[in-house]
DNA sequence: ACCTTCTGGCTC
DNA sequence: AGCCAGAAGGTT
């Protein structure tokens, strides 16, 4: 028998390998293996059968990892897309779609041929010392407590007196199986067993129920383990491991928790209704202003789901950050959900995905990697706040959680709604050309208006006298805020202190050792921190450049706007919310609680502050620098800018009282990104965009394929660079694109490694890729120098 | 002559 | 990717 098994080769799908016979009533599709790989083992997935073998001399498996699939047929097509899509090896993204925790331990080990009688070694001593090596771990050799001289070893291992074999050490969720005791019916003479003796009781036992639960005999029994190991010896007993038993819990639908929805939601639930009942495949695209209750919708949804049988899928972004979005998923449905936050540790998960694997759940509640949960039978997937740039992953495999959703509702025949106030391009584009059905939530739930909000115009107001960056009229604002015992949210798009150190004397910025990029000084810490590689250093004596001693801080970090403020109101309560402020377990549930007790007046912080958190005391929102993030040279800029503008004003306005009021500094009042985010004109800042969007030939009106190639020596990434430039531009293929490049990566230099890059825009990605995979595998043409390594992003988020 | 890096080639 | 082998280039 022959089968097909995803190895960890670049691009490579898949590798025939024999099944051994003592192997082939265990072999099936979705079991992981042990393979040999050239002079390796590696884990491998099996992902089919093959008729015929396309090389002759095929190798063996070495060992089965899994006791039944981790992988189901339909888990298995869908990651086969996402390897093809995104261009990267299947096993890749196999690896990436079952947690750490399940991943088996290999130890590499050695094996003497000491025991077998074709030993050459007349020495006695010699042949003892290495049958005493059998078994050893592989790092023993030159260990310290091995005492065998290199010389011996090296020879030993030249005439093949020893080798080296791979065993699995932990082969799955302790959790999963558990350990039975069966009576061997194959012995012929039973030894006397004492009358009474806890061996004559096992057996006893034994002969009445043939397996027994090991745990239980542990339980009745102390010390029981040696008397076991002898029953085995004796070929009496044997250890079996069998799936644990699984009761699965009752539905659980809280159905009087379910607010009544408004007409507008009613409708747009209808809709959704309407398709989940039908089971065909739809993708809805719920567009709500912050407060309008979409998740409530979503809620309904699920409900929904649930009453047809099926099972629900709910991707949010950044979940830990979002706690009260799942508490209220576990309030209507109970404990039928899985939950999968970065916040559990690798075993935790393991368990989590088990219990989603075997049944014991319908609903999952997770963030990007979450679209990879074992369910079965989806007949709904939803994926709030769709925009969000944490579905893309930033490195192999560099899928987007978002679209491999739709993809995955398509395959499953599911319903799929993509929720956000603030649409990606890309999705509303859909929604124009009807791919994405449009369903809208027009106004907020409580009826409340949208906060009123203000453009301060940098170049023209009045500055307060010790804080060039605040204007006077905010600084009004914001005592006025203080005064009527309202709270203040502060955004900057920075963390840190100063943003740059820059030298008195040449100007120029103080740069990270191992990036091209400025370090930001945290005042705090007493320490310049580099944001890219997180590498940090004490204030520096001299300017790399010139040598001068002394420098000027440059920019503003919310640690800064902090202390500024804290200055000016030396009565007010602070709490600055970043990602160095809430880096302890359980700082930012706490700082919530903080805010929502109104325990602090002001509250500054970064893009943290800007998701779902529903804050009621909030009176005044301001957005320190709006420019941040506009002057960022990536066609995306504005986009980001309009959403992070919307979101953070989303959060004023939520007091019970009145309307909110959000004030935007900016040196660009103009910019129609910043003036439709203000109007809260959504369609407005589409129809300008996608404009741009065309007349550029970016996304949506095209794909773009990254190509990052990087080495540890500048010259041999820009020559591998170039030379791949040269290989696609004179392709022999009919693929229609745009290649730009290759230019220095905007980032050069990151951890050490430099960076150039090509972009390629197309219509037609999928020729585009399969042109790109014969050059990039075919290795006479494509021939990177030295330790360079060449990264592909299908759908890049960011071209930085 | 020997011993480190570097670089190319290959993995069912 | 990861690993070996032969090449290249330097050391005693």
């Amino acid at each position: 028998m022959i089968v097909k098994i995803a190895v960890g080769v670049p691009l490579i799908e898949s590798y025939d390998y024999l099944v051994p016979e003592v192997f082939q009533n265990r072999i099936t599709t979705g079991i992981r293996v042990l393979v040999p790989l050239g002079n390796r083992d590696v884990i491998g997935v099996v992902v089919g059968h093959s008729r015929i073998a396309v090389v002759d001399n095929l190798r063996e498996i070495l060992d089965i990892v899994d006791y039944r699939p981790v992988f189901s047929q339909r888990m298995l097509g869908f990651t086969h897309w996402i390897s093809r899509y995104y261009f990267c090896g299947w096993a890749e993204v196999l690896e990436s779609a079952i947690p750490r925790g399940l991943k088996p331990r290999l130890k590499r080990v050695i094996v003497t041929a000491a025991n077998s009688d074709q030993l050459q070694l007349p020495d006695q001593e010699e042949k003892a010392l290495l049958s005493s090596l059998e078994g050893k771990p592989h790092t023993f050799l030159g260990s310290k407590s091995c005492k065998i001289s290199a010389e011996k070893v090296s020879k030993w291992r030249k005439n093949g007196l020893f080798g080296f074999k791979t065993v699995l050490e932990r082969k799955t969720l302790p959790e999963a199986f558990e350990e039975w005791l069966t009576l061997n019916t194959d012995h012929e003479t039973s030894p006397k067993l004492r009358k009474g003796s806890k061996a004559d009781l096992i057996i006893t036992a034994l002969n009445k129920r043939s397996k027994i639960r090991l745990k239980e005999i542990k339980k009745d029994f102390s010390n029981i383990t040696p008397v076991i190991k002898k029953l085995i010896r004796q070929n009496l007993v044997s250890i079996s491991q069998e799936p644990v038993q699984i009761t699965t819990p009752a539905p659980n639908i809280r159905a009087d928790s379910f607010k009544k929805l408004y007409p507008e939601q009613l409708s747009a639930f209808q809709q959704i209704q309407q398709t989940i009942q039908t089971g065909i495949f739809q993708t809805h695209f719920l567009f709500g202003v912050t407060g309008s209750g979409k998740t409530e919708v979503y809620l309904h949804a699920v409900k929904e789901t649930l009453q047809q049988g099926k099972s629900a899928l709910i991707l949010i972004p950044e979940i830990s950050l979002t706690p009260q979005a799942v508490e209220r998923f576990q309030e209507r449905f109970g404990g039928r959900i899985a939950v999968l936050h970065s916040g559990l540790s690798d075993r935790e998960r393991a368990i989590e995905w088990w219990k989603i694997d075997t049944g014991q759940c319908d609903i999952v509640i997770g963030a990007r990697s979450a679209i990879f949960a074992p369910l079965e039978n989806i007949g709904l997937i939803v994926v709030d706040e769709e925009h969000d740039s944490s579905y893309k992953q930033q490195e192999t495999p560099f899928y987007n959680a978002r679209d491999a959703a739709v993809k995955l509702g398509s395959d499953m025949k599911a319903t799929v709604i993509l929720g956000s106030a603030t649409p990606s391009i890309e999705s509303f584009f859909n929604t124009k050309n009807g791919k994405y059905k449009l369903l809208e939530l027009t106004r907020r739930a409580n009826l409340k208006p949208l906060p009123t909000t203000r453009i301060i115009s940098l170049k023209d107001e009045k500055r307060q006298k010790g804080v060039f960056y605040l204007s006077k009229v905010l600084v009004e604002s914001l005592k006025n805020t203080l005064l009527a015992g309202k709270q203040t949210l502060v955004f900057l798009n920075r963390r840190g202190f100063a943003s740059y150190l820059s030298c008195k004397s040449c100007e120029l910025p103080y740069l990270c050792h191992n990036c091209s990029i400025a370090m930001t000084w945290h005042k705090t810490k007493k320490l310049l921190i580099c944001h890219h590689c997180g590498s940090s250093q004490s204030y520096p004596r001299n300017c790399d450049s010139c040598g001068h001693p002394s420098f000027r801080m440059e920019g503003i970090g919310t640690q800064r706007v902090e202390q500024d403020l804290a200055r000016l109101f030396p009565e007010g309560r602070f709490l600055r919310m970043d990602r160095d402020s809430i880096q302890k377990k359980g700082a930012l549930e706490k700082n919530i609680e903080l805010i929502n007790n109104h325990a602090v007046d002001f509250v500054v912080g970064t893009q943290l502050i800007s998701k779902g958190h529903d804050f009621k005391h909030i009176g005044l929102v301001c957005i320190v620098l709006a420019d941040m993030s506009l002057n960022i040279p990536d066609f995306r800029s504005s986009e980001r800018s309009f959403q992070l503008i919307s979101q953070v004003s989303g959060r004023a306005g939520r007091d019970e009282q009145g309307e909110g009021v959000t004030l935007i500094q900016t040196y660009n009042p103009g910019h129609f990104a910043v003036r439709t985010a203000v109007e809260n004109d959504y369609q407005a800042f589409f129809n300008e965009e996608i404009v741009l969007r065309e007349a550029l030939n970016n996304p949506p009106y095209t794909r773009l394929i990254l190509l990052k190639i990087s080495s540890s020596r500048p010259e041999q990434a820009r020559k591998t660079a170039a030379d791949l430039a040269g290989m696609i531009n004179k392709n022999e293929s009919d693929a229609d694109f745009q290649l730009m490049g290759p230019i220095e990566a905007p980032i050069f230099k990151v951890n050490n490694r430099y960076y150039w890059q090509l972009l390629i825009k197309t219509a037609k990605p999928a020729v585009v890729k399969s042109m790109l995979k014969g050059i990039v595998t075919d290795r006479q043409r494509f021939k990177p120098v030295g330790a360079t390594r060449l990264s592909v992003d299908v759908d890049p988020y960011m071209l930085l």
